[in-house]
DNA sequence: AAACCTATGGTAAACGTTTTCCAACCAGCC
DNA sequence: GGCTGGTTGGAAAACGTTTACCATAGGTTT
């Protein structure tokens, strides 16, 4: 491949005239001249070595994205989000898995310190703080996509997870359910105490007795939710509704409810949270808080721009209004979906570039 | 942070010798230097540059996975497998979402040839083989996955997707069906067009005349499918089974089944392709023919490893056999269905690594 | 004792850029 | 005609490595 000394040989000049031209560098340089280097560059299909650049630059316009596990449906919308902004800003994105696993993630640290990686968007659990702090400390720029953490003041674009729940809770309140459940997320995780705190929140706001036996920890596997419902069922605890903390554990809480013969909106109202892809396509189709996952994606990227053009780490937290979108799972819809075909409600809220494709 | 120079320095050493011991060089160095060097990087907590390495070693241990859209379910699964063997071995792995766009797949290619990036894997559908062409010319390493192509000899990793299609289509034979209708991906993607013939072969094999009504063409979205299903309602084409060529357009078809008050699989049995994480969520649980998906992202990263360590692309093809794995959505399964609980259904293959988690 | 290995370490030239100086030139001005 | 000052362009020093080549010092061989 050209160097940039084969263009300078070529046009005629020093390479310091065609790295100016080619960079729109302040310093000036004649028309004449900048036709000739443009030429040359041209001619010889000459690309510049972004490894060299960086050396120099000490910057390598590359970013890392850890998430727990690409895998999980909630992660790819991010991931889109995430990239399409970098992608437009020169910038590449590293991704990085870490499967919650402490020495994984660590061992991605040092690499991505040895990459002279620019920045960082963490959308993980990690209730340990420790990398974090690590992180900050050395200057590199990060921020927390998704998900919060306790106790260290870092840059974040999250959902209202509280109001979300919130709403959830009270939709179903409305509907005229008064024995709501709920499946939380791990405990350790602080959205997960979030949601629980809207869902505990809007029960006592309608003077509703918060009931522990009425809650179960799930992991926000699919197999969590069916776990959880299968305790209540063998207690036989008397509940209509569930408001799951994750879509995942919905849709498992709906399979051990269908499997124990209850009928879905009419024996239980089951809603979700997060709103993913296929939340829209189950059957009953799932009444779910959803998050702006593409958007957070890209304002978590936008952030961390700010932040490696120089702006100071606020701890800045940017946060989404989510929205709970109604579909038949929870039985406002029982009218319309036995009566019509259920296809627009399935088509759902579209047009937020979140459909996957193939 | 520290450099070489700065460790040789407190060893008491030549950059050249801290180099080689820090790489284990073949070039011998005395067990008392050695000691001085590491307890040097030790103290001062250095590590290499990666960014100047990649620069003298003209290799960025960087790899590309380029896709459609990561959002799609389908390729998630291998995006693990790949970054799992990537990450084992060094190296590290760039996301690249072309959304099928050929202008952007162009400008990530530029992006990747400016930043060496040492090995590009494919899993997009791209009739367009240009670019895949040059990066071959320029003796770039190249590997497709679950995507083959025509027109040129690059090395893959694949499924038998005749094969696949093949068995789905003889076990609903086997069932008794005798209308068995296709949902076809784009006829202009090799594998959809395999898929068919797979589809199209176990009729023949039947004795059944193929009939261009049972076949309609989708764009592997639930969309697609829903569209073929509701097509052949409004001809009222008579029809005893489906077999579409991936689980979102199987999926989109059991909607508008049901929408149109058709019992699945009693009214209509159907089976996907591609076993995505929702197949087996979905009610009634879906038949499909499993793709290993997870193992090709690792067998095409491996792959990869061989070309860029110098072994010569061979325009190899590794097919890995799929797996038709029985749910409900088949029939075969019915008295189970109704009798028990579906749960272990629901579990499916399981242990394969694949599930998704938060 | 000369010659020759071998083991160990250092020197310095790359790798391909960017950027700080500095030089040359040309106007315009007193 | 000497000065000032603005425009263009080049030389060269980094950035942090790796590695080919050389140097030294012992030891071994003849």
């Amino acid at each position: 491949m050209a160097t940039i000394r084969d263009v300078a040989r070529r046009a005629g000049v020093s390479v310091a005239t065609v790295s100016r031209v080619v960079n729109h560098s302040a310093h000036r340089v004649s028309p004449q001249t900048r036709r000739r280097v443009l030429d040359a560059v041209e001619a010889l299909g000459y690309q510049v070595n972004v490894i060299a650049q960086s050396l120099k630059k000490r910057a390598s316009r590359t970013v890392a994205l850890i998430v727990p596990d690409i895998s999980n449906p909630f992660f790819p919308a991010i991931a889109r989000g995430i990239e399409d902004v970098a992608s437009q800003h020169g910038y590449a994105v590293l991704l990085c898995n870490t499967y919650e696993d402490l020495a994984r993630e660590r061992a991605y640290l040092e690499l991505l310190r040895k990459r002279w990686v620019d920045g960082v968007i963490f959308a993980t659990a990690g209730s340990n703080t420790a990398h974090l702090r690590a992180l900050r400390r050395e200057g590199r720029p990060v921020v927390l996509v998704a998900r919060d953490v306790d106790g260290a003041p870092i840059d974040a674009v999250l959902v209202d997870n509280f109001h979300g729940a919130y709403q959830a809770t009270a939709h179903l309140l409305r509907l005229g359910h008064r024995r709501i459940a709920h499946i939380a997320g791990p405990a350790s995780v602080r959205v997960a105490q979030e949601r629980r705190r809207g869902y505990e929140r809007a029960l006592a706001d309608a003077g509703l007795p918060a009931s522990s036996a009425l809650v179960r920890e799930g992991d926000f596997t699919a197999d969590g939710g069916r776990r959880a419902v299968e305790a209540w069922l063998q207690r036989r605890v008397s509940l209509t509704a569930i408001v799951a903390a994750n879509d995942l554990m919905a849709i498992g809480a709906m399979e051990a409810l269908r499997a124990a013969g209850r009928g879905i909106p009419d024996d239980v109202a089951v809603v979700g949270f997060d709103d993913i892809t296929f939340a829209s396509l189950v059957q009953p189709a799932l009444t779910t808080v959803a998050q702006p996952k593409y958007r957070m994606g890209q304002l978590a990227m936008q952030r961390l721009l700010e932040l490696m053009a120089g702006a100071s780490p606020a701890g800045r937290r940017i946060v989404l209004e989510p929205q709970l979108v109604i579909r038949e799972s929870c039985g406002a819809r029982r009218a319309v979906a036995v009566g019509a075909a259920p296809l627009d409600a399935a088509h759902a809220p579209g047009g937020n570039g979140e459909e996957g494709r193939r």
